[in-house]
Order: C-alpha cells, then structure tokens, then sequence
DNA sequence: GTAATCAATTACCTCAAGGTAACCATTGGA
DNA sequence: TCCAATGGTTACCTTGAGGTAATTGATTAC
C-alpha cells in the first residue's frame, strides 16, 4: 500500500519544514560529520568548525539537542568537561549530510567554472 | 590510490564551505525536489513552494544557475514565459536532497518529542 | 596571591536574509 | 481604451544570523 504522506516539507505550515530549515544547513552538516567518529568535547568541535564563534556553537550544538539529535554530557570537574555526541536519531542524518559535503567538495571544480561563465556573461550584458 | 582531499568544507577558507552553505540549504532542498520531475515554470515553482516570495525565489533560482546547478530558459513571448531545469550537475543533487527532505517528514515525530521533553525539562530548571 | 583552564552566557553591534508593495513591458481581448 | 497576464526588478523596512568582547566559577600550578 502507498502512503498517503502526513508531512509535506513543501507546505509552509508543516513542521517538517522548520525541521528540514535545521538539517539543510551548513552548521548543522558540518558538526554532524565532526560528531561522526564518536563524542566530542566543545572545544574540540569548536576547533573542527574552524572559523565558528562560540556563540554560534553554542546555540547550534543547543538546538541539535532539543531536536534529539545530539546528546550534552556535562562532567562534574573543574575546568568542566562537556562531551557531545549524536543520539540514535542523529545518526540517521550522518549518510545525507556526509553525502552533502563530499558534493561540495569533488564538484567544486565544475561550480567554480559555472560561477566564472555565468559572471562573464553578465559582465557583456 | 587514496587521494589526498584537495577541498575540505571544514576549513574557513575552502571555496567548497560556501558551495556547501548553498546547497545545504532549505530553499535549495525545496527547488531541488521541485524541479526533480523536469522543467517547471516561474509560476509554478513559486507555487510548489508555498510561501516564498518572488524575490527571494528569483535570486534563490538565480544563484542556483549561476553555481551551474539549473539552466534558465526565456521564451520570447508576451506574457514571458521562463522555465527552470536541472542540470545534469544539479541532478546529482536530487538523491541527496530528496534524502534530506524525506528525513525531515519521516522523523518528524522524534523530532516533536524530543522537543517536547527538552522544553519540559528547561521549564522544570 | 594570582594566572590559567573550559564552557558557557550576556550585551552590544553589524550585516545579510527576507517580506511587502509598487512598478515595468507587451500584447490580446473585453 | 483599459485591464489581465507573466516574470521579473526595485525601494524600503523588519527580523534574524552571527561576530566581538567581557564575565562567571572552582580548582590547580606557579
């Protein structure tokens, strides 16, 4: 039997597309495929991201969490230990969203190409 | 022979990090999947994407080709009629994509409980 | 005593994303 | 004569994303 589809990421009100809003993102991609390999603490995802703010970190890694994709282990020590890892249901993500950054990275060739051809025709236009 | 990664989405710098903020992108996703099926026109885009607006579709649609993912065609005709295709380098994205989208409809009930319970929790804090 | 450590949090600022609405050009038809 | 239709573009405004820098707190090493 064919299902009817209760979600449609393509109507404004459904909750699916806020979801999609967090998973297509680049921030989203990129910790997951950090946190793919295992836990990691904060500062170690901060150094992987490298260019990403504190801050920023901070309310990505946050609403990961509350989506239930990645779960916060803080440590009882001084300095603190906090080790992140991604939950079940995140790791479900890891296949379309490696899938995501290895695109970007082996077609970069031909994006590059397109982006000087296209600038070059608007340049005669 | 392993290769060397000559692009890495994980650094500042690398051109293909701002390919990946492109493409992992909702408004990507959603044209994408539109355009799966072949060539649509303006107005139906603008349609299947209920609640975009025409600026935003028009410079989503012309990033788009100028990245070389899509091919845009103007008929000279009164009233204009343009139509939008993949290419067969955007093509490449539609298992990727579409993966992305239908995560975000199937596991939307996860999502909404691990929100939930989230939410609660921080009420309780 | 005090500097360093780590994971935040907060205030403040800037800049880009995105929405609304008006406008354009052309032609067929009422 | 004037409107409808199509795919834009533009000006203007609001919202949100994201950056910087200062601060917190307990402990250890100096």
């Amino acid at each position: 039997m064919s299902h009817t589809p209760r979600w449609d990421v393509l109507t404004r009100t459904c909750p699916s597309r806020t979801s999609l809003a967090r998973i297509a993102n680049k921030w989203t991609a990129m910790v997951v495929i950090t946190l793919a390999d295992g836990p990691r603490r904060f500062g170690e995802v901060r150094e992987a991201l490298d260019g990403i703010s504190g801050k920023v970190l901070t309310s990505t890694l946050r609403d990961l969490e509350r989506d239930g994709l990645l779960r916060r282990t803080a440590h009882a020590e001084v300095p603190p230990r906090v080790e992140y890892e991604l939950t079940p249901l995140g790791r479900t993500l890891r296949g379309p969203l490696e899938a995501l950054c290895r695109w970007a990275e082996e077609h970069i060739p031909e994006v590059l190409e397109a982006r000087d051809e296209f600038d070059a025709q608007a340049d005669r236009g």
